[in-house]
DNA sequence: ATGACAATCAGAGATTGA
């Protein structure tokens, strides 16, 4: 099975180049972030005329997220749980029903700058809601993922520039302690676990000619339960497709499952 | 030091992103 995560700046941006990736990539599920759409507007019978089953959960103009899967969906959930005040739409999961039954978690988490301040602060209690969400997972002890746009970058080799990061919401000690309290209760990173060199991006900014000067940063991530990790085969980053017409700033990352 | 670029909503330019 091959389950692809893939922050799409905009559904209605993305109209061209998204359908012409699952045709090629032929995924068979897909965790999508910043659909910036409200449900009733999204395109699902470009998915649908596909094969996919469709599950969002947007809002208007920003965030969204939303799964696509040839198999059926069961139990959906919206929304990350610990916090009811929060409105912001960065949280669907749904368990995918084959020959194994997998929970795949889809995750939109809070960019966080400008530092110090409250979207920050945002930040840091979303990552500790997350944790929380991802130790319950754990104790399931069943496959199970978490996968999308962490805005995080784990590590100074991925990114082009680790330098220019010191300081920004994605790559502040905090903040990458945040993401590493996480991984150590148990998770396996899927890209990690299979590639060690640096020079493996999955975002570059449309500013300065980013993408030409391979100026990237890694983080779009999938952390997998050891129940789920077992299953691992493949991860992989579509790179080549931020090189045509009209992309989103973030390009797809997959893995491929025995399941 | 700043802006660069793109998307959204709206129907100009502010806001958000990373």
């Amino acid at each position: 099975m091959k389950i692809a995560t893939f922050n799409i700046n905009g559904i209605k941006a993305r109209a061209q180049a998204l359908p012409e990736w699952l045709d090629e990539a032929q995924p068979d599920v897909v965790l999508l972030q910043e659909i910036k759409s409200i449900d009733e507007n999204f395109p699902r019978e470009i998915f649908e005329e596909r094969g996919y089953n469709v599950e969002t959960h947007g809002q208007k103009s920003f965030n969204g997220v939303a799964i696509l899967s040839k198999f059926p969906l069961e139990d959906v959930t919206r929304g990350l749980p610990g916090d009811d005040s929060d409105e912001q739409a960065r949280w669907i999961e749904a368990t995918v029903v084959n020959d194994k039954a997998i929970r795949v978690c889809g995750l939109y988490l809070p960019n966080g700058n400008p530092v110090p301040g409250p979207k920050y602060d945002y930040k840091l209690a979303w990552m500790a809601r997350l944790k929380k969400r991802a130790q319950d997972l754990l104790n399931t002890e069943e496959p199970a993922l978490m996968a999308g746009d962490y805005n995080v970058i784990p590590q100074p080799e991925d990114a082009a520039r680790p330098e220019a990061w010191t300081e920004d919401a994605l790559h502040r000690p905090e903040t990458r302690e945040a993401y590493q309290e996480i991984l150590n209760l148990g998770f396996t990173e899927a890209f990690r676990a299979r590639t060690r060199a640096p020079g493996h991006y999955s975002f570059w900014d449309y500013q300065a000619g980013a993408w030409q000067r391979n100026d990237g940063i890694r983080i779009d991530h999938f952390l997998l339960t050891p129940q789920c990790a077992d299953l691992l085969s493949d991860c992989q980053i579509d790179s080549h497709i931020r090189d045509r017409e009209k992309p989103s700033d973030h390009v797809p990352v997959w893995v491929e499952l025995d399941a």
